[in-house]
DNA sequence: AAAATTGGGTAGCTCTACTGTCTAATATAG
DNA sequence: CTATATTAGACAGTAGAGCTACCCAATTTT
């Protein structure tokens, strides 16, 4: 197919779809002359994936990038590729240390430690947690650690889950990028989950007296 | 104190300070002139508070600022605070359904009544589960709202923990902050957790041959 | 042969989050 | 009481992200 066919089964322009041609989110086609190329069902489908990261998920192109780069490398290595921590969610970047020396072990070294996770040292979701506890406990939260471990034993029920999920696909290529779905659309729906659980538990413990069983 | 003083024990630039009063993130001090004002360790509290939503966190602006009116405005009903959904994840908006009529139940309605949940009907998650999981099949993966209850489960018990640590708190205002802090500040923590328990777990299933137990 | 489409590239547009500058008024120091 | 510094408030400017529109030459298609 030509680049209009690849617009119009995808919904997507085909200004953006040159767009993401220049920012390598996509493969080029397969030039079939100087002003022709040819676009296959592959390319569709890395579309329709880039569009769900940017657009659902609300990736930045450039993230997105990244992620859809590690796909192609790490078509095998699942933990590899999880463990990149791909399109995370904190975006600053605080050089708050610039040292050298091998300092003390932070909170998230401690945290992994005591849970006794095997994690990549370099992995950026390490400073996530220790940025966040720095500014919790700056905000006067009593937030160490420690707090987290109950946290992590049920991210960890949550990740067997997720590992669930990819059994039943036996292609590699399937696995890895369903794998890359699973982690990286269910994120706000994790999260949605835990903010409707909060005002569900909440709502249970402190009942509002004039919202009583509904009679309306 | 003045906006410079205010500037340097906060380490935001007077500038942005500024920003943030025309943008209503920050209250108007007391103006003791014409061209003075005088802000106080509220003001200074309210200052970190949005940095921290803005810089660690990654909120918008304007997200802050609705997450900083609601914290003045239900400084009781927490569950109130927490249907609100505040600064959820999800960014795009796309009309999939201007209708009118009431539809058939969404995948996202199914799901909270099969679990037995009390949740205000207008919550923006809901349109985050429906939306995703719509995104997901478009993609291929064997999505529904089933495959969500045990995750919503292990939300529950996340509730759980948000719940209790605020039980220390005794001031309601106090309990409210605390509130909306742990429940915007932990989103990136709990990804992270989820992000390394999949790479500890991925890596215990799927041993590397040749990465045994650490000699190094 | 005429009209439509395409690839490739560049420029422009909108939005967000600041940042810098200006002015008049006021505070403060001497 | 004068000189210097600071401030509130307004507004313009900036940088980056994510598109979007336009142009042109080279084909296709009719």
């Amino acid at each position: 197919m030509r680049i209009s066919e690849l617009s119009r089964r995808s919904g997507v322009p085909v200004a953006t779809i040159k767009y993401y041609l220049r920012e390598e989110l996509l493969p080029a086609g397969v030039a079939t002359s100087a002003t022709q190329a040819e676009y296959d069902d592959h390319h569709l489908r890395r579309l329709r994936l880039a569009r769900a990261l940017i657009a659902v998920r609300g990736l930045s192109v450039s993230t997105t990038r990244e992620v859809l780069r590690a796909l192609d490398e790490h078509s095998t290595d699942l933990h590899l590729l999880f463990g990149l921590a791909l399109g995370a969610v904190v975006p600053t970047d605080e050089p708050d240390s610039p040292s050298d020396q091998p300092q003390e072990p932070t909170p998230a070294d401690e945290l992994i430690s005591a849970l006794g996770w095997e994690i990549s040292e370099k992995a950026p979701t390490r400073a996530t947690i220790t940025d966040t506890i720095h500014t919790l406990r700056e905000l006067g939260l009593p937030a160490d650690w420690q707090t987290l471990v109950p946290y992590a034993r049920l991210a960890e029920r949550t990740a067997d889950l997720d590992l669930a999920q990819l059994e039943d696909a036996e292609d590699p290529l399937e696995r890895v990028e369903r794998a890359v779905l699973l982690t990286i659309l269910l994120e706000p729906v994790l999260l949605a989950l835990r903010r409707m659980a909060q005002e569900n538990e909440s709502a249970k413990r402190h009942p509002r007296p004039d919202t009583g069983p509904d009679t309306d």
